[in-house]
DNA sequence: CTGAAAGCGCTTACAG
DNA sequence: CTGAAAGCGCTTACAG
């Protein structure tokens, strides 16, 4: 074992065996056509120095490196279901994952990391890479599934019924009585933001309630941009008697912000999230919210990599997979219906 | 932008600019002694073909990588807090993160994961590694840090303080006048599964409550495990009136027997666990566990790495984390105190 | 200020 | 069945 200092690499095995390092690579790869009594000899050495290849230079001389990758820009707890869920597709398929991540989150480097961790790990070290919500296109020499693409995206990518899932939100708001509602918007770059804003001006237009402008606000899916936004139309004397927002982040900011301004959820006001964070079923009262299974795109997303890398590229290439409502405690019939 | 082929490389990049490799390089990296004009023009060659460096390649000529490895064997949602210490730890560091899990989890592979994962990435990629819960010691000629290590482990490690956690938790079931007390150990190999046991032993001990061998089964903190093990306790005519798990995923199990069994919890039966998993707070009724931060078990953990990477390794090497109990439903007095 | 050349640890035709 | 040699994409002394 290399206890100290430099690691134990193939000539060190292969000056212990007596034979070239050619030999020692055709043992560690099982190739054909070595005796079995070098076989043994070479066997013994790579025991003795507990020597294992290294990742890099097998990397870099093949071609096909059996790894796969997926960039992230954050570890939220859906980022785990993500990669429980690519996991499970990858088991036993041969291919081992690489997740890569970079420290300069918030630093210069911010814009365009997917971009960049791409191209460092693509065509090198993977075989190909999932981008998990990239904040625009992505390109690559090597197979990528983009989970979550920004909008107008044509790569390979898996993506929520976004815009199934707001219908059924508004609808859902809609059956309870509810008419003036508000909803603080997403990133809008992000294809997933525009078809939730999309879900509800459809729902509200196909059942005839007019969209009021004043009663949307643009936010960027992170929770702190929802606090103010969510204060504004509360503030306003036709304030809404319910707030869907793009995400569950921004709706447990608005859960907040009415508890300071004294309204009681759901007597005074409704609230509505989207993505169904395990947050949302903790607080009080639990968030009406809609489902997408972050397991099951990290599933999906995998498997289509899989294929991609294999050249087997059929079946449709751009998946969306369905949500489904979670109701709780956050939704109600408003108290004064308009 | 390499559209469907191979990637650019610095040759690519080279070529256009009219210059060698060196001087690509040398521009790459910032390096001084590069006109300002070549300078340019290299850019506008790298900025035309979207040139970026491969991380395979440069690891393998640089000593130093500025990227830290955490190896792992799954993606649990303990493993996301974990993650997300880790990152915040390492935030504007200048130190990347690569995470690397294999596939053939459940493969002949398996066993010694940890050593192989890391000495393949040792060295060469990274400048030191993150090992999540090995089953055995870990060895390498790079920096390491364990997290959660295995018993007589003596690499540099953190873990939460086990033995006192386990002490409390024994410590309330008998202020609440519990007396059979039954345990479900964890892995024997590992510490932690080690200290919980201590833990519960000695403070039985300290009340001079004596420990019956007889409700001490041996799990192996995978939930299956206890499934039988809680059975056979609970079919006992001197059943426990309290279990505790080393884990919480095996006191979830324990609950599912007990409702199978028509014990009502805790009417009938205590149960606690160990880790405060996410899952605890939303079984009815919630389980009284300890928590211990996966969070901060990461931000110590990349802390102590970086340190070891720079060289300055002042400062303890196996950092013990304090633990809390945290009360839910799931304990209360027994009903018939003996 | 710039380039030719060696080499990081491997793998793979090509000889023998 | 085995080895010498080239080369994967970079970086770094060493010349000039």
């Amino acid at each position: 074992m290399a206890e100290g200092a430099a690691p134990v690499t193939m000539s060190d095995v292969a000056r212990l065996a007596g034979v070239s390092t050619a030999t020692v690579s055709r043992v560690v790869n099982e190739r054909y056509g070595v005796s079995p009594s070098t076989i043994a000899q070479v066997r013994s050495a790579i025991e003795l120095l507990g020597y294992e290849s290294s990742l890099v230079a097998t990397s870099l001389r093949r071609s096909r490196t059996n790894v796969l990758g997926l960039v992230t820009h954050s570890f939220q707890s859906y980022t785990a279901e993500v990669l429980k869920g690519v996991m499970d597709a990858l088991t036993q398929s041969g291919f081992d994952l690489i997740i890569y991540a970079n420290s300069d989150l918030y630093g210069t480097y911010s814009e365009g990391w997917e971009q960049r961790h791409l191209a460092r790990l693509a065509g090198t070290l993977t075989d190909g890479c999932i981008v998990v919500t990239p904040s625009g296109e992505v390109r690559s020499g090597a197979p990528v599934v983009v989970i979550d693409p920004a909008r107008d995206s044509t790569v390979p990518s898996v993506t929520a019924d976004n815009l199934a899932g707001a219908t059924v939100v508004v609808e859902h708001l809609l059956n309870l009585g509810h008419r003036r509602i508000g909803f603080i918007a997403g990133r809008s770059s992000l294809a997933a933001a525009w078809s939730r804003e999309e879900g509800y001006r459809k729902a509200l237009a196909a059942a005839g309630v007019p969209v009021d402008p004043g009663l949307i606000a643009r936010g960027d899916f992170n929770p702190e941009s929802a606090a103010p936004l969510a204060r504004e139309l509360l503030d306003r004397a036709d304030r809404p008697t319910a707030i869907f927002t793009a995400n569950d982040g921004m709706a447990l900011k608005v859960l907040e912000v009415a508890k300071d301004l004294g309204l009681r959820v759901p007597g005074d006001l409704s609230v509505v999230g989207f993505d169904n964070i395990p947050e949302s079923a903790l607080v009080e009262p639990g968030l009406t919210t809609v489902d997408q299974s972050m397991y099951r795109l990290g599933y999906e997303a995998a498997r289509m990599l899989k294929s991609l890398v294999c050249g087997d590229s059929e079946g449709p290439h751009q998946i969306v997979l369905p949500t489904r409502l979670v109701v709780r405690g956050s939704t109600a019939e408003p108290r004064n219906p308009m």
